[in-house]
DNA sequence: GTAATTGCAAATACTTTGCCACGTA
DNA sequence: TACGTGGCAAAGTATTTGCAATTAC
């Protein structure tokens, strides 16, 4: 199994989440595609489709966010999509308005220092951000 | 009438939409809120409600997001937000993910530079981008 | 007068919950 | 065994549309 796996399934597990098929396969799911997806596009892929019903799937992201392994994201779709959080990562995104595709963004983020300016002035706690980028991609740009 | 609020209006013109109660009246409040709405909310306000139907906010939203003249934005909660786009300006934002409050940052936005990266790199058109930062307020922390 | 805009009601879309069966620890 | 999890079905919330009536220009 995929390190990356492994280890957020270790995460849950010290979070007081069982272990369950349906767990290591929606993980799996989020590992191998590398970006923000649906609760449908989850529950429809390979590895969930005829495994688990989309209620439990809902459930289980529920849970995944509550204890920080995942995280809800608004990407103007009507429908809410889902990251992976790995320790010590942070991404930021590219996203098409005319097709909806979605990227993550490899140079570093130039938000930190901002946060940290934020998070002693405000007093915020918890404090994280959100950064993506739209507009339309060179392919349907044409 | 607020000279940001004519001035917007002017811009809706431009566009060939028509000057309508309505629309006075929710550029008015967004103007007025200074903060991105629901559709909800908009509804509901004191200048809109007994005003017109929600299905009018709705398109109406709809006709001024593509002109332009407001932007949709994905904030986490389950509904849309709607910010009044002023030209030359950009806004990001604070938000508290206990009690949902939403307040512009004043500091200037540190992701031009990387914006226009972007724009060169991957030949994305029409690039903007949206910076939100979450966490706790002081009142939620207690 | 003509085309854009509106109201009302109905249809969609996505999310969330209840309840009981099931599987993990 | 005990409690977290799962399936199925139903309810809830937000968005979107059809169509006839109205209004801005």
């Amino acid at each position: 199994m995929n390190a990356l796996v492994a280890e957020t399934i270790d995460r849950c597990r010290s979070g007081g989440m069982r272990r369950t098929k349906a767990m290591e396969q929606l993980l799996a799911t989020l590992v191998e595609t590398d970006r923000p997806m649906t609760l449908a596009e989850l529950a429809e892929s390979p590895r969930l489709t005829d495994q688990c019903d989309k209620a439990t799937v809902f459930r289980l992201l529920q849970r995944l966010t509550e204890k920080g392994i995942v995280r809800r994201l608004g990407l103007h779709e009507r429908a809410a999509y889902f990251a992976l959080l790995v320790p010590g990562r942070h991404r930021d995104y590219l996203i098409c308005t005319e097709c909806g595709s979605i990227e993550a963004i490899k140079a570093p983020c130039p938000v930190h220092e901002l946060e940290n300016e934020i998070r002693e002035k405000t007093g915020f706690r918890d404090l994280y951000h959100e950064l993506e980028f739209f507009g339309t991609c060179p392919r349907c740009a044409g």
